[in-house]
DNA sequence: CTGTTAGCGCATTCAA
DNA sequence: TTGAATGCGCTAACAG
């Protein structure tokens, strides 16, 4: 007769409530770790939370919620393709936020530039209940971070990890590997004969780049010895200074057989290799697909691209986010960043 | 003073109610396309739907209901490694499932065999909301299908395709792509001078193996005209047929540079490989990340892996029941099952 | 420090 | 064919 003992339902919050002896209001405020709540109190809950196996029930609670949770995107200012992507994306995400009361905001600031990153990051602090950061990983950055978190913002680094920091999360590719994964595609598409490969980054001073750089030399000393890395070139991220870089390397090695270009601006490196009528027998492996990447892939100047997906990524930190307001666990298979690897016949 | 007026709130099923001049409970009926509402109703409340562009809150929606949804995965019955990771996919999602009102259950069929196939689908008609189904596309098959979500029932086709039925969504790759993939890898890798390639599939009856194949083929013949493709050998996705044809392969072809296996059973070719001392020398490609293709990855054996994420299929398949349930569009981005591919160097 | 109460937006009886 | 009423499980405002 009674279904109540004999039925496998989920617990509630009221069941929770009843066997610690309290009222719903009290569960819920030590289920939510506000303040106000004796510790004897606090204990006899969180015990009867793991007896009844209790779990909160998202929907309900998203229902119930009157405020919207505010996240801040800070994303490098500037015409990189990728990181408009990236704010495409999050466009993209705003009725499935919507549906799970967020909000969010885009901000551009000059990530290259640590002091204003750190202010930019320190001016949220109080105004939003998590900050999506992509930056650059520096002492003031990181203590602005660190700042941050203290106040009870969630703070999750996106595509570059300011590991040293307190971040609950980064959402990205493990750039090591992604630079052995560059190497090894490097290695085996040049082949056996000995040559010169070039490496173009952005900047050794940004984490990614750097981590990308040291994976490829690891692969490329280690597995193809016969290939000799050249001293990596710095162009800023810029299409028209990798160009430059690129021009000037071709006359230089006439033995180059391979490009790797760590950061952005690949459309200039592609121009080079063009106009030198070097496109198809220089090896030239990048990141990120993006329309031009993709072109470049398709008519063979790139022989391919390492890619993170952007939407993934969006979408994964929202998620990570979320599940840290509500202390649920994440989906690690799920949020893991994949380094995808494009070539011209499995693009999206 | 009049705040419903001025502010941007989404509107609710209460405000497009109110709008069409009927009750919650008929502007309920019509959105959930129940009977017994006359036509010029559903037409006011639709009218209404639009001009208020409403769009049911999920949350409020998955609350309400009392009933789950259930939905049945037919999973090919076997020892095969991938299938098992997706069975325990299923498993993984149970408690998310919970939270979005859908309960499970998994069906092992002998999936080559379309007269039984199509009759454990035809079984569950009016058992289940949702039927996501791993076959063989065959008469058989398409017609069960076909009367299946003639009967309302969701269905849903899992890696491998069933075009010609009135299925709502197919999650998994574009196979002929993944075919064209692995040939470009192959030539890339083995290089310049002439050799001969083999082909090792499962059964080309099924509709995946037979594209990839195909794709494979496109590719070899246009873009690597110096290596020679030999005839398809099939060895019914099993090990040890697989290792039976691998040692008759190397045998009969002194000069063969690589192998492609288009289907599962990859640990019987990479034991003859491995005995005949090829391991190394022989350009191994085959399909699906699992334990044992992990590992021939890391040591050498094999070379690269084309993989599709059985995790994001499964969760794909949910949300797009989910989708097709309230009728809300689908994320063709976040749906999209890519084609992974994997080197020693990128692996999760 | 703790309890009571009133919804959130929709699905679902039960009446009419 | 339609409408009124109830409650899902939780958050939040208000009392004590």
């Amino acid at each position: 007769m009674d279904r109540k003992s004999s039925t496998k339902e989920r617990a509630t919050l009221e069941d929770v409530a009843q066997a610690a002896q309290v009222s719903l209001a009290t569960a819920d405020r030590v289920l939510n770790k506000r303040p106000g709540v004796r510790a004897a109190t606090v204990a006899r809950v969180n015990d009867a939370v793991r007896r009844l196996g209790y779990r909160p029930d998202p929907s309900a609670a998203k229902l119930a919620r009157a405020r919207l949770r505010r996240v801040v995107f800070l994303l490098p200012a500037g015409a990189n393709r990728f990181v408009g992507m990236l704010g495409e994306q999050v466009e993209a995400n705003l009725e499935w936020m919507r549906d799970q009361r967020v909000g969010s905001t885009v901000l551009a600031v000059n990530v290259f530039n640590p002091a204003e990153l750190a202010k930019a990051l320190l001016a949220q602090a109080g105004q939003c209940d998590a900050v999506v950061v992509m930056g650059m990983d520096h002492p003031l950055v990181r203590s602005a971070i660190d700042q941050l978190t203290q106040a009870g913002t969630v703070v999750i680094t996106l595509v570059s990890d300011v590991p040293s920091s307190t971040r609950q999360h980064y959402v990205g590719i493990d750039n090591t590997a992604a630079g052995r994964t560059a190497a090894t595609l490097v290695g085996r598409f040049v082949g056996r004969h000995s040559a010169k490969v070039a490496v173009i980054v952005g900047s050794l001073a940004l984490r990614d780049h750097a981590e990308r750089y040291f994976g490829f030399n690891q692969v490329m000393a280690q597995e193809h010895p016969h290939l000799s890395v050249l001293a990596p070139l710095e162009g800023q991220d810029d299409a028209v200074q990798n160009e430059a870089l690129t021009r000037q390397l071709l006359a230089a090695h006439p033995d180059l057989a391979a490009i790797y270009s760590v950061g952005a601006g690949n459309p200039g490196i592609s121009s080079a290799l063009c106009a030198a009528g070097r496109a198809h027998d220089t090896v030239f492996v990048g990141h990120e697909l993006t329309p031009a990447s993709r072109a470049d892939l398709l008519n063979g100047t790139m022989d391919a691209v390492i890619n993170q997906d952007a939407g993934h990524e969006i979408r994964s930190a929202l998620r990570v986010a979320l599940a840290q307001w509500s202390q649920e666990p994440v989906n690690a298979d799920q949020e893991r960043i994949r380094i995808d690897i494009y070539l011209k016949d499995n693009l999206p």
